[in-house]
Parts: structure tokens; sequence; C-alpha cells
DNA sequence: TAGGATCGTCAACGTGGCTGTCGAAATAGT
DNA sequence: ACTATTTCGACAGCCACGTTGACGATCCTA
């Protein structure tokens, strides 16, 4: 078996990747808040990215999120509650209803997009851009591909 | 304003951080429950790893998580429960209760520890050492020193 | 037209956060 | 030494987020 280096205990990669994700979390949403979004969470945030400018269902957001529907619909309620989503009804089908992100919720989702980049090139800056490039690729080598679940809370909790 | 670059955008960082976190950890748990602990949850691992091998009181605990000493007691409680921990009162001070690891939970600690150090091993397999070291020293570069904050559920819900 | 899928919602529950309160016990101050 | 403050742990009540189960309403299909 091949030997654990002792300075490097392997519970600390771990915790520098959640460190990092939520480093950058939190400064997305003090900038956010600082932007006109200060009701915003974490978890809204990426439940905006998976709703999209195009609008979806709550059974399908949920599918995209990894969660079941009746999570994905409570999730709809608050951010509906905060402006930043709506719910229509969809003509060709009595069932279903479309969900769709508010101007509001819109303008916050292409500021998150910003500060992300932002975010990013701060990062570029500090560490130089092929190290951030290259992060990125060993993360995707060493990770499977299905990136979407966003079920953190429940996951880590419950 | 430095440009974006537009094939890699700034929200994918974030998703891999979270995406290479949960890995590992799903990872180890996993392999965990294999070797006879399939209750333990990601949080419950963290909140071990704080209580370590000498003990601790809730209170105290609360502080390294990051959370509220009720909060810290009641996953003392299930941890209890499930037969991870156990409470002992303090002689030097009525008021405390002393928060130790069972023999049960000092085997998950350990199992821990080495599960984590054989991922990290894979990861070196697969990337290469020195770009584990890297990626390692890259994120301790940018992100302030206090990781230890394990309030996930709540800090990303909400 | 009858039967089965699917959509959204309601209800109940578990887990993990939070604040506020309170009694018991230790500590500090007069 | 006696009071006043602080600290610890627990209880109660609340919120956010997840789950499963059930149930009308609606759509699709046989």
């Amino acid at each position: 078996m091949a030997t654990a280096e002792p300075d490097r205990p392997g519970f600390l990669l771990p915790l520098l990747l959640l460190a990092g994700f939520r480093t950058l979390i939190d400064d997305l949403h003090a900038e956010l808040a600082r932007q006109g979004h200060p009701e915003l969470r974490p978890l809204h945030g990426f439940v905006l990215q998976a709703v999209g400018g195009d609008g979806t269902t709550a059974t399908e957001l949920g599918q995209r999120l990894g969660v079941s529907k009746q999570a994905a619909g409570k999730t709809v309620d608050r951010l509906v509650a905060l402006g930043y989503l709506e719910r229509a009804d969809d003509p060709r089908d009595a069932r279903r209803k479309l969900v769709r992100a508010t101007p509001h919720g819109l303008d916050g989702l292409r500021r998150s997009a910003a500060v992300f980049d932002q975010l990013r090139q701060r990062w570029a800056a500090t560490l130089g851009p092929d190290r951030v490039a290259a992060l990125e690729d060993d993360l995707r080598a060493v990770t499977p591909a299905n990136l979407f679940r966003l079920d953190v809370p429940g996951w880590f909790g419950g």
C-alpha cells in the first residue's frame, strides 16, 4: 500500500474544497447584497440558474436539482414570495404551471454571472490564470459529469 | 476591466469545487457504510472530528463548528442515540457535561481518516501527486484560514 | 369512453438551523 | 460571607429544506 503523507492528511482536501466553494459563494452574496439582492440565499441562486431564462415546471425543476417535485415546489413558493419567480398557466396543458423568472429574478441572474466572472478573475490574479484553469481541469478529471445536484442541505445533513 | 473568458465562465468554479467536495464525501461514506458505519451522515463525521479523541462540551463544540450551543446539543443528542458519542458529568464543574466519543465513535474516526488518505492517494494516482499538492496550496492561498465552519445546511439553505 | 400517467398540491414527518428563556452552578465583587 | 454576574445545558417555539404518501384534475392512450 502506498504511504500516506503525514504532512498532507487526506481530510484536508475536502475541507479546502468546501472552503473554496464557500468563499466564492459568500463573496458572491456579499456583492449581490450590495447590488440590490440582499435576500438571495446560496440555494436560491442555484435554483434561479436551474430555472434559467426560459422557465420550467416544478417537476422538471426537481429533476434538474435532484430533489423531489414537492421540495422544488416549496422552494419556488419562497422565490415567488421574494419576487424572483412567478407562476403562469400553461395554455397547452392545464395540469402544468410554468415557472418563470421575473425581471427582478433575471437581474439577479445576470448579476450573479457577472460577479462569478469577477471572482474567477480575482483568483486568476492571485494564483495565475494557468493555475485556475489547471484547478478546473483537475477537478473535472476526478469528479463525475453530473455536477448539478443541489440538494446540499438534505444531503449534508439528514 | 479584464476580459472574462467565455469558454471558462466563472460560475463553473464553485460547481467544480462543490462537486469535488461532494465526490470525496460520498466516496467516504460509501466506504464507511461497508466498514460498519452505514448510519454516519456527512455532518456527523465532521462533528466527530470536532469532538476528537479528548472530548469537549456542547458549548465549545458549537463554537468550533460555528453553530449555536443549542444546535450543537441537538446534534450531540442524535450521535448519542446512534452510539457514537456519550455524555459524562464534569467532576470539576457540575454545569458542564463532557461529550466524548465512544469506542464505536473512535472506530469511525480512525476509519474516516484512513479512507480520506486513500481517497487523496486515488486523486494523486489520477492527477499526479504534484497536482494534488498544488491544488491544496492554491486553495489555501485563496481561502481564509478559518476553514472549520460546518453549519452547511443552515448556511446554504437558510 | 374507460383506464392509466402525469402535474401540482396538501399533509405529516425528520433533521438541522435559530432565538428566547430559565434553573443550576461557578465566579467575581463588595 | 453574601450578593451579583456570568456561564452551562436544556426546553420551547419557530423557520428552512428534505422526504414519502395521497389525492383531485387533466391529459393521453387503448
